[in-house]
DNA sequence: TCGAGTTTTCGAACATGTTCCGAAAGTAGC
DNA sequence: GCTACTTTCGGAACATGTTCGAAAACTCGA
């Protein structure tokens, strides 16, 4: 369906679709299927367009799932960071780790370019600033930065996984690997049980975070 | 290819294939193919046998990776760990992290089984049984057990994937992001500029896992 | 020997992301 | 109106993991 524009100036077959509106169909589909359901096809059926086409507008679906984040990360509610370094590390990444924990596959895609668009910008600047408000110099802060990274990651996509896993009703390995369990060889593992579950179902994003800042502001400079 | 077998006492048709013959051509295409080559029907062509028929020995691809991992975790070197719990803690998840960085894919699944099969779980009670050898309880040792793993499959991931886009040649856009940056709402990443690529190919995992060890056993106790 | 029951095999099919390439639909010059 | 050029479109195809159902191959009992 070309629409009815006169002559625009530009030569070639003209395009039925264009990035934006691919982003918006993309974000309908988001926002009213969930992330599940957002693949290729689906996407270019919400736009009455061959699948293929959006190959002309996209690199590839990684690509499309990062202009969509930045699009989210431009309406995130910026909180009001507090005054103290540390803190402000610590509720920039929290900020970071709530917005992605509800949308997984995004991290999977952020593992990737792990810097976020310019509208996310603001939490990295907040951890590097506060690292450096504390001491650090720029190579440490960005070594803090990623240390903060590499444990926001692994944390969302430990929990998505098992969250997924535990869906499907099959029977998890983990469950019934204690049950046998030599308590001479695993000693500390047999005193915790059959209560690992439970435990490692607990929610301590926050709490470790903290640890891993404090830990990492403590170590000498080199 | 049905065996010679005699009378075997079993009923039905007798299977052309078993798990162990399975798991040992996947070995077979690890080691001579690398991972990426490792697919379902590729596994199946090497045992001359139809695709799905691997379906009935193996739940899916990931059981079988887990099973594959708890073989390679079993002759894995196990080195002699240090007396101090502290270092125990650094030793046992340093040789975890590893193991794995060199196969990534592997990682993902252990993301959905967090816990790695019998002949694994030396690592994870020279990590609990290290954080108790600290004084501290047993929740709290497997919360420090759990927080290390996030970092660590964290890192592996992120680390993998910067590395598989690194390898096709497209512009990666944090390479560009810097080039515009404004110096007055990003002091600090501006301060950074275009050393950010060089400061995140760094390896500073072994570091920075002190550091959180560090942090997390400096906690008070709740 | 023949039917019943049981277990395994495997081709067809589906949904996914993605590449290729010919066709479609415009503009520009004649 | 016609040809050349340019850009976009989209169907066919491929590889991936996986499900389904029908057929095959075996044992057992009558």
């Amino acid at each position: 369906m070309p629409r009815p524009a006169g002559p625009s100036g530009r030569i070639g077959r003209p395009p039925s679709t264009s990035r934006p509106q691919i982003l918006e169909a993309a974000r309908a589909i988001l926002d009213r299927d969930g992330w599940e359901k957002l693949t290729v096809r689906r996407l270019a059926a919400e736009l009455g367009v061959g699948a293929t086409t959006l190959y002309h507008h996209v690199r590839d679906k990684d690509d499309l799932l990062v202009q969509l984040l930045e699009y989210y990360a431009e309406r995130l509610p910026r909180p009001e960071l507090p005054a103290d370094p540390r803190e402000r590390i610590v509720a920039a990444a929290t900020v970071m780790h709530d917005s992605l924990a509800a949308w997984p596959q995004a991290v999977e895609v952020l593992t990737a370019d792990d810097l976020l668009g310019e509208s996310a910008l603001w939490m990295v600047e907040a951890v590097v600033g506060g690292a450096i408000a504390c001491g650090r110099t720029p190579d440490q802060a960005v070594e803090l930065y990623r240390n903060v990274w590499y444990y926001t990651v692994g944390e969302i996509l430990v929990r998505a996984r098992a969250g997924r896993r535990a869906a499907e009703d099959r029977p998890r390995y983990r469950d019934t690997v204690f049950e046998g369990l030599d308590a001479s060889r695993f000693p500390s593992l047999a005193a915790i049980g059959d209560r690992w579950p439970e435990l490692t179902a607990r929610d301590t994003y926050v709490r470790g975070l903290r640890a891993f800042v404090d830990g990492l502001l403590a170590q000498e400079s080199r």
